[in-house]
DNA sequence: TATAAAAGTAAATTAAAATTAACTTATATG
DNA sequence: CATATAAGTTAATTTTAATTTACTTTTATA
């Protein structure tokens, strides 16, 4: 089982710059990250595509923070890369709160 | 503009436990955080789906961690609803890395 | 315990995402 | 600067998610 991502034998993938993690969450900054990933680990669309079962047209859709995009797609793509999510609720405090009602 | 949710005037809607968000993300894991919130706001199922303009059968299956879902209607969803994503990149060491290459 | 509201399911249809294949554009590097 | 490789686009087609409508099941509560 090598899952891993292996650079590709081809021509030089210019890296692009990961964008600030800590920043809100936007598509746009997910697509960056994405390839981010991608170019640093010097994969090409085609390869992660072809590797994936995923077609480049989806592909670029989802490095271009396109919402239109199928979940599962996005997290077969993410996983591979090495990121995940972290799900946050923005409740004025931060600290989980528990009434009688349950929790919210 | 009122644009933030209204409990609903109908019968008693039972509020569901909220997952440990500190958990590794799953899809399971944001549908439970999403049924959550909309019950600890007593927002029924049509009521939501009426409110974002999508089909009650399709929030349904966000609700059930269904990964077969447009990312446009999960996050309206976890919007309408107080929730966010925050993108986690798994390297071995959380402080970025740069070397010549850029970030991976 | 009767019942009304909410949750959930199912099937047919519609809308749109995904694929395919071929193409154009951009860019490293020899 | 020539050229091979990667990126990105486009249009036609296929696949599938989303919708609609109606129905069944579950669950609060009067």
């Amino acid at each position: 089982m090598n899952n891993a991502p292996k650079a590709g034998t081809g021509r030089a993938v210019k890296a692009t710059q990961m964008p600030d993690l800590a920043d809100k969450f936007s598509t746009l900054q997910l697509a960056k990250a994405i390839t981010a990933k991608r170019t640093g680990l010097k994969l090409t669309l085609d390869e992660v595509a072809r590797t994936l079962v995923i077609s480049k047209p989806t592909l670029i859709k989802i490095e271009k923070g396109d919402s239109n995009v199928k979940l599962a797609n996005l997290l077969k793509v993410m996983e591979y890369l090495g990121l995940s999510f972290s799900v946050i609720s923005d409740d004025e405090n931060n600290i989980s709160e528990v009434n009688d009602d349950g929790w919210f």
